[in-house]
DNA sequence: CTGAAAGCGCTTACAG
DNA sequence: CTGAAAGCGCTTACAG
């Protein structure tokens, strides 16, 4: 492999100046830079990234730390922050911390020792501590869903709250009667707000009651027993706001084995837009998030950042969209 | 941050010593070696892996070439290559190809330069210009299921021919006694080879006929088109044997659709053993290809490579296995 | 068992 | 507009 050197001598000038066209910073001479570009050219010359990295100190480089790759929004995820990052110049890697805090902080620091210029988390377990550290090693980041708090950071984040709300008056205008909400994990801050988007719309009509509340754990089999449970507590619900779309799967699921008719006796609703809710019979209607909006925002925010030009902490809430879809279909 | 010159300062040995202590090489003595692993620990010292990247011509790091991180394969796929890379201490770049020739070598391009160790391709679009040039730049490489020859580089893939034979030998035992085989672009070895095994099974059966092959794009959509094709041509198949699963969760839904029982009136069985298999009402039986297992052994056969233990080029054929699932449960 | 020195391939002030 | 020099933080022979 050439190296600059090669390049300067072939060119015929100094090491600094081959430096200068390949940044494109500083003053060159046009029929300078041709001529090196010509030698770059014939050497099929590529500047070394480690090297570039070593001396400048950038990496050109982010590292996305995410829960878990088998997180259904993780491909288009990716997907969105691979894009952004390749158009400025970077690469990314990858890492997953299932949950785990331990693992989570062992990535943090083998991109430290990779010099990495920032961080996107998407992560359930960055405590305010990690953050705090985070912000005094003066490593750029940002917090995707959900963060140890508005504060100390960047969020990009959907309006999750809105969103319920959406979804509940859907299925009131598709003319339900009495619709149940099967929760996620209170720990999670995105299953708080969609519960309080759901309480938002219901708490003051006539049929509420708190029992209309299942808990569920944002996992397929958690909506198969949560649909078990509230058809037992309840018999004639007519609808469910169901709190994400992988649970809304298990929920059409088990009350297509009960025998119960989808949408005619029990419309149901999910949260997210992942594509599954498109796989199934009936389709599945749903709250979508946009997704590569979320990774491509948090990325350009993340590259401003690295660049200086990020003002201070800000919150982020992009809004979603309600996907009407055979599951709701009342007709 | 800490650099090795503070180590070797404040434990009072030279450079070369840290950083024997810290590669674990040559000898040292083990005082000398505890008063440097003191020093470590007080200045929470982490060595730059930049640094010794350039230093050492070894980066310890490794790039995963994917065609598209929305291939249903690609998680699970990721995780495995993630978890072994990190055993050995590798940390793992991702690129998505697209299936794009360019955008592909764009990645190789950008990977060199960041002097990764090694590469696992998982893309459609690795041609044999491009698998020559990689091994005379001497970049250790392994291919993932498809490869342009088995000759010029190393393979890791299921064995899809066997597996197909599976599946169609399950149809026969569950009663079927007319089965169709929707397959994938012919232009995909994987695809090929699945029709192959279900050719061997079925060529002498007597109800045999060419036009129980039935064309499919590998995707969702293209398994509702294909099914209506199917059902078009033989209204009386009672057993259908699709290429991939993502097709045949699209052929459950549009026989569902036409009010077709499944698996009373037609059985499926699909290939690939992908999640969403198991969100379907009924979920559909499957031959599952040992994902996890393919990256694992990917992985590992690359770093024997980047360590000059591995031998010439080989092929690893994985063993599939026969998921029965409601799909075809005809009692 | 240990240290001094060169070098990996760049960038970055600093002069001119 | 250009070049010489120092330096980024390590590793790697080479002596001893």
């Amino acid at each position: 492999m050439a190296t600059i050197r090669d390049v300067a001598q072939l060119s015929g000038v100094s090491v600094s100046t081959v430096s200068r066209v390949l940044n494109k910073s500083g003053y060159v001479n046009q029929e300078t830079e041709h001529k090196v570009n010509l030698a770059i050219q014939t050497l099929q010359y590529e500047p070394s990234a480690v090297a570039r990295g070593l001396a400048s100190k950038r990496s050109r480089t982010i590292a996305l730390i995410l829960s878990n790759m088998m997180n259904p929004f993780f491909p288009e995820l990716a997907r969105a922050v691979e894009e952004v990052a390749r158009t400025f110049g970077y690469t990314v890697f990858f890492g997953s911390s299932d949950d785990q805090a331990d693992k989570e902080q062992a990535y943090i620091e083998i991109f430290r020792q990779r010099y990495v210029d920032g961080i996107i988390f998407s992560s359930h377990t960055l405590g305010m501590e990690e953050a705090l550290r985070l912000n005094s090693s003066h490593i750029p980041y940002i917090v995707l869903d959900r963060a140890p708090s508005d504060e100390v950071c960047s969020v990009v984040r959907s309006n999750n709250r809105a969103g319920a709300r959406l979804a509940v008056q859907h299925l009131l205008d598709r003319g339900c009667s009495k619709i149940a909400h099967i929760y996620g994990p209170q720990g999670i801050r995105t299953a708080q707000e969609r519960l309080r988007g759901y309480e938002d719309i219901v708490k003051h009509l006539p049929w509420y009651s708190p029992s209309l509340l299942i808990p569920g754990n944002f996992l397929l089999d958690g909506g198969i027993t949560a649909a078990e449970q509230m058809m037992e507590r309840h018999p004639d619900v007519d609808g469910v706001f169901v709190g994400n779309d992988l649970m809304a799967v298990g929920v059409l699921k088990s009350l297509l084995r009960m025998g119960i008719q989808v949408p005619e006796q029990v419309a149901i609703c999910g949260f997210d837009g992942i594509q599954l809710t498109e796989a199934t019979e009936p389709e599945i209607t749903t709250v979508a998030q946009p997704i590569y909006e979320l990774g491509a925002l948090a990325t350009r925010l993340l590259i401003q950042k690295i660049n200086g030009e990020a003002v201070a902490n800000s919150l982020h809430e992009l809004d979603v969209t309600l996907i009407p879809r055979a599951s709701t279909r009342k007709d």
